[in-house]
DNA sequence: GTCAATTACATGACTTTGCATATAATTACA
DNA sequence: TGTAATTATATGCAAAGTCATGTAATTGAC
């Protein structure tokens, strides 16, 4: 008997999702830095303003989450908060000068290691791929 | 200019994952079921036994923290843990008949997700889909 | 214009996670 | 066989995450 996980379309997704970023997060945690972190970093990279919930969402998180981690960020100096104008209750988070630079740094390590791991993959696959992820994710979104 | 994150693949699918399986886990926050406890549940059904260590990477979760999670399940009755005869220091988890009575029903409802999920996408891009999924998991664990 | 509903973020209390390390069992090798 | 290295799991503790709720700003209905 096949196991269930075996024909679960959404474990092989997020197994392989882990998988592929596992190499890289190790990186990460050898320069000290939190994945969460760097996906804010990546997010606003490079001169993105967004939300706190924007932002949240963007990264996996919740929103609390989020308000920590960049009460974390600024203290670090690598973002800013600012209230918006129009809206007062909002609030626009972005690197700032350093905050640029780490992300800069930390893209550029990202893309070598993306580079690295699909490089057996066809263009054509890739394409594939990147369209049928998009189509899923749309899908969910819209129902949610 | 492009964002970074809208060319980076590996954004594209933590972010299609989580979505896919968004809907998914608010179904079982409703039932008080973590999704971590759904995870092992799910590798575990119907009669697998395994490691610690081993659950603990399928689950996309660290050692200790596997260890944890399986206590409080031992606690509510869903599995068994019993050390291993060859080596003693290696355990066993298996679902008691309770755990596989809930697991059952959690994965109907989770083909059932999945199903409506992907209704629009063709046979042959859910083949492709896999396909591609797998070569980078491959890939992707063998540098690990 | 007033007040209820809504929206966006912050915060208190609690839970979960995971690093570092301890413990225990097995294996390797001199 | 005695001892060092390795492997599998457990645990102390500090950090991170999140639920429920609070606070403040805005919107909408009348």
């Amino acid at each position: 008997m096949t196991r269930f996980i075996d024909n679960y379309l959404l474990y092989l997704m997020s197994q392989a999702s882990a998988s592929a970023s596992a190499i890289f997060h190790e990186d990460l945690a050898q320069r000290g830095v939190p994945v969460t972190t760097w996906r804010i970093l990546a997010c606003l990279y490079p001169d993105q303003a967004m939300g706190i919930s924007e932002l949240a969402n963007h990264c996996l998180a919740k929103q609390p989450t989020m308000t920590r981690q960049i009460d974390r960020l600024i203290e670090q100096g690598f973002v800013d908060r600012k209230n918006e104008d129009g809206d007062r209750r909002r609030v626009k988070v972005s690197l700032t000068v350093t905050g640029i630079k780490l992300a800069g740094t930390l893209i550029k390590q990202a893309r070598d290691h993306e580079a690295d791991l699909l490089g057996d993959i066809t263009e054509e696959d890739k394409v594939a791929l990147k369209s049928v992820l998009a189509k899923i994710m749309l899908r969910s979104e819209g129902a949610a």
